[in-house]
DNA sequence: TGATCTTTGCAATTGAGTTGCATTACAAAT
DNA sequence: ATTTGTAATGCAACTCAATTGCAAAGATCA
């Protein structure tokens, strides 16, 4: 059994060939992709199997969700005892208005903030938004 | 002159009867809204009409853009001086997953992240998930 | 093998966001 | 006050990400 597939497994997602081959891709990538993303890299695969795997991936804790500034949802893979809940397991995501391209900065926490009496916090999602490397020079 | 008259003049936005309106409505109910809010408020109004002002009012730095985990984009204002720079003028949001409101939270401040070299920030969208106050009795 | 459940593929739909163009309202100049 | 130009608004249509229903294919187990 590869490790791939034992990640699955300890998420309780069936390993099938579509979605190892999906974690294996956003595995090598190792940055946050969208929908479109899959869409172009497996180009024989249906874009509902793609969306749906998503989802799955999302709703078992295998990957977690970014809302950046391009309004388009994309996703990265979590690591390996995220639990994806705020404040611990939430960190900085870095989106480049130029070229469109979002980034994971895992080492880059979150404060643990005073919330206004009653408002109960479970999940963050936090965006810088400016230029990356490439689109700086 | 009114106050809200002189709050789009200091952004170089005409004021206008449809401006003034939906300047005055966002004042009014201090929350993030979208589209489909203003909509909702002014079904007199088009569509198209109600899009553009909010993208004339962000253009001018007069509200910010929220993107929270409900995909769907939203504007609130903003404060007298703001420039929408990250990371003084950004904030933390909160979106309740229940009743798919969105709050601002004026308040709480952004840390000055170390980023990575050549990673240049220029704007934050900073939102914590959970429950709010009406849904979380 | 047969029965059942899950996954995948296909087709169609929804809804937010956006654009082009015609019309109307406004403001400046004469 | 009338003309003239510019900006704002309304209407219609379109794009595209996200989503759903249903049928076909594949896996699992008795």
């Amino acid at each position: 059994m590869t490790i791939h597939e034992k990640r699955l497994q300890s998420r309780d997602i069936q390993p099938t060939a579509m979605r190892m081959r999906i974690l294996l891709f956003m595995a090598e990538t190792k940055s946050v992709i969208s929908l479109s993303d899959l869409e172009e890299k497996f180009t024989h695969a249906d874009r509902t199997t793609l969306y749906r795997t998503l989802k799955t991936f999302l709703e078992h804790g295998l990957v977690h969700q970014v809302n950046d500034a391009s309004g388009i949802t994309k996703y990265a893979l979590c690591s390996e005892n995220c639990t994806c809940s705020y404040p611990d397991d939430v960190h900085v995501h870095f989106y480049c208005f130029s070229c469109e391209q979002t980034f994971c900065f895992p080492h880059l926490g979150i404060p643990n903030y005073d919330l206004p009496e009653n408002f109960t916090p479970s999940n963050g999602n936090f965006v810088i938004t400016g230029s990356c490397p490439s689109c700086s020079s």
